[in-house]
DNA sequence: TTAATACTTCATTATATACTTAAGTGTCGA
DNA sequence: TCGACACTTAAGTATATAATGAAGTATTAA
């Protein structure tokens, strides 16, 4: 067990590993040549390590045409990193990170979706128009909710073809409620950043609802985010 | 920052250090003697890891004789351990490995308080009775638990006037789900090692519970841990 | 006082692995 | 269909650092 432990902790280590593993923490999938040169380093180099977070099980990879998209395999992967960076010397939590916690808790993204407050809101929202319904442990989406989403130019059926699970709750740390997962929220966050609903926080993982944003969330999803 | 988080991850990543950091989960203090020993090395390569985990501040010494005694710094570290652990692959597959870790899973010591399936057990029982409450990032004692407490010999006030954290939910790699850390969860383990409900297997962190703890468990916590 | 123990320090060696150079796939657009 | 692009694979080199050997400091017990 101890031989395992140590080769995860290793795994992580490395500094261009960390530095990758660092990035990705923004809830963004990145291509290869992305993070070579944020970690400053050559293509092979990357794609080397790459391979090897690839097969600890820490990332997991989608092609897309000639880009391959890297990303957390799964959700405690950052959480790990998370705990670690804690041991950061000098990283005075108790003041600090409770500022940082505010607008994080508010509104921020987890993964590649929606969390925080405004994540459980929509998700609740989309429930309560019944456009998504829980079904044992996943949620579904009605007819209703299909065309609603297809207004917004997300693609329902393209989705579920993809292998990752379609639209999944992941229970949300700071509200202790479930927000919307899977490639469905993915698709969401993805749309509105477009749209600019929301814009992301330079180096963070928090998420500024734009007046824009604050409009369409009650227009769209009869919630208020204020 | 990367840097900094590079650093950290690959001084726990060292198979050495990963093994001393392993060993002391169970929550004693040991000396470069032993843990030379329980990594199977020689006394100067122990000693050359035990004084870059202490300046990384992962480790404290305290010297009593001739002997010098090392433990986590804070235990800030015993959770980033764990959070490590719970990403070691196939940690929920595989029949064989499912019987090994039966024990280990089922009852363990997470550095200084109960983990494993009874720790979990045990949190939720404090739940459900409302002698304990979650509020944002941490676990309150309510009024009634307050008393609860005292009734098992445990000074609420004397814990949160210790420096560390008093009762903060610690993820469980094993159950997947909170139990209950900080001096407060450190306090109540104590208590029951002292009241003979739970004994420490020797060289593990498997902790196995008592006839005598079975019924005490049902009785103060009205949890059924068979 | 002496010898043994517990542990550390320093200089040297050994080795694992990150990186480089070179040569490939497969995909896209002109 | 060609060339540029995105990325990977393979073989060889370089380097950081873990492990060793030798020597040294406290501490205890005989």
């Amino acid at each position: 067990m101890e031989n395992e432990f140590s080769e995860i902790a290793s795994m992580i280590g490395d500094p261009v590993r960390a530095k990758i593993l660092w990035a990705l923490l923004d809830g963004r999938a990145y291509t290869a040549t992305e993070l070579a040169v944020y970690a400053d380093t050559t293509p092979q180099n990357i794609s080397m390590h790459l391979n090897k977070l690839v097969n600890a099980d820490l990332l997991s990879v989608e092609s897309q045409g000639r880009h391959r998209y890297y990303n957390y395999s799964r959700a405690d992967v950052p959480y790990a990193i998370e705990a670690i960076a804690s041991l950061i010397p000098g990283n005075n939590l108790t003041e600090r990170k409770l500022v940082e916690d505010k607008p994080v808790r508010y509104c921020r993204s987890c993964y590649d979706h929606l969390a925080g407050k405004v994540g459980v809101l929509l998700t609740d929202g989309l429930l309560k128009q019944q456009f998504i319904y829980k079904k044992e442990n996943s949620f579904e989406v009605s007819g209703e909710g299909e065309a609603w989403f297809n207004s917004l130019g997300i693609d329902i059926n393209l989705l579920k073809k993809q292998k990752r699970s379609f639209a999944r709750p992941c229970l949300d740390w700071s509200e202790r409620k479930h927000h919307l997962a899977g490639s469905l929220g993915a698709a969401l966050l993805n749309r509105m950043i477009v749209d600019g609903w929301v814009r992301k926080e330079k180096d963070s993982r928090t998420m500024i609802v734009t007046r824009k944003g604050e409009q369409a969330f009650f227009d769209h999803f009869k919630i208020d985010v204020r």
